[in-house]
DNA sequence: CGTACGTCCAATGTATACATAATTGCCACA
DNA sequence: TGTGGCAATTATGTATACATTGGACGTACG
């Protein structure tokens, strides 16, 4: 593999864990060094991880990891929701019911399984449950079949996975959210797109409620936002 | 400015134009030598490019101008709707009613007048409405206050540049699109999010189709899509 | 004591030289 | 004549050296 390639990698890696917070530095030397490879294609890891929103200049001279505060996770579900709406409601009109219909039965499947109590070491409710999502997630996007949404759900993903490490998980709520996929699926499996919509918009709300109850209220500065009136 | 910020605006510039079309390669040298610079800004600039879509690797060796065929407006379109109807929404409930109350008489102003006779050689109704409608998505963008959506919407707008220069727009169609704005700037200003999400759909369906109608049906190989069942 | 200007330094931006890999063309053999 | 393999060439990937810029620190002056 390509050493610009190895360093993009793992310095991707490193800001998606944590383990290079935002604000730190990426001197091109510093990782150089690190890496014991030149300037260049570190110089060429650091350029990509800025295209993508990773890293960005600061003020005209050196690049920092970006910041991401519970500030962002609104913004950042907003296109979230608009992006996987659209994906669902594409998958709904182009996917397989039947293999959507599958998903829906294992994602209820293990929904049950959170509350019963475990009949064995093997049953680990909370890995299948990641497990089928991600799945899910797969069977859409190939439904889809739209490289650009690909394209654009992979970023807002990116963040999503950054700012995850700002509100750990409520273990409670994961039955809840297992059931909400299931949900999904099912609706996808119909075939109708506003159901599939539908699915999605719920699910997503209470994403982020189930977030923003655990981040901390931030200082003042938030949006207005009027009611909706419909 | 710095070198490879000139190449990059340069050969971004030449490949939304068409003077490189696509499946033309970039190669570092040619391009160096073109500019007059070393390759390593040139490098710099080509990454960027295939960052955001306008150029892709070719095969592992060479980087060719991304090809767009009018079998990606219906995707493109489809990312577009989402995001569009995204921001339409955020807007009629964040956005100043007063502004887009403005910007739906001023577009209704200029619908009005593709049908009428010019008066003078100043009216000029198109560029009079792709000056207002540019100014409404700048204010719908600003409203919205997302700058994720910002980001994946600019990205979108740039290849619909690129296809549509694959199917010249239809003179008499500009009086109905103005229509169709002044009615997304109306139910914006209302603060209804799901009247903007309405007339935001209607108009891109309307777009949609009428680039469609001009743009030459593509060999098979279009992607099966079931019927809608509500 | 505070501010402003100048010099120095360090990190980025650019150029060039070297290494490596892939494609293409040519030659030999079947 | 066609096919397969090898070599040469060319383009990219990487390293290093040089240029430039922006900031920081120190000093001098108000």
């Amino acid at each position: 593999m390509r050493a610009s390639q190895r360093v993009y990698n793992q310095l991707r890696a490193e800001i998606l864990d944590g383990d290079l917070p935002p604000g730190r530095v990426l001197a091109e030397v510093e990782q150089s060094q690190r890496f014991g490879i030149s300037r260049t294609p570190v110089r060429e890891a650091i350029g990509r991880l800025a295209a993508e929103g990773l890293a960005e200049q600061q003020g005209g001279r050196g690049v920092v990891v970006s910041d991401v505060t519970t500030d962002d996770i609104t913004p950042l579900f907003e296109v979230r929701e608009a992006l996987d709406i659209q994906a669902a409601r594409l998958a709904a009109l182009r996917g397989d019911p039947a293999e959507f219909a599958a998903l829906a039965d294992r994602l209820e499947d293990v929904a049950g399984r959170f509350d019963s109590p475990r009949h064995s070491s093997q049953d680990d409710p909370p890995a299948a449950y990641y497990e089928l999502v991600e799945q899910m997630d797969r069977a859409i996007d190939a439904a889809a079949a739209n490289p650009w949404l690909d394209a654009a759900s992979s970023t807002v993903r990116m963040q999503l996975a950054r700012v995850r490490r700002l509100a750990a998980q409520d273990p409670s709520r994961l039955a809840a959210a297992a059931r909400e996929h299931a949900q999904i699926a099912r609706a996808v499996s119909t075939g109708s797109a506003q159901l599939a919509e539908a699915a999605v918009r719920l699910h997503l709300n209470n994403a982020l409620n189930s977030a923003l109850a655990k981040a901390p209220a931030t200082a003042a500065g938030s949006t207005a936002t009027r009611e909706e009136t419909p």
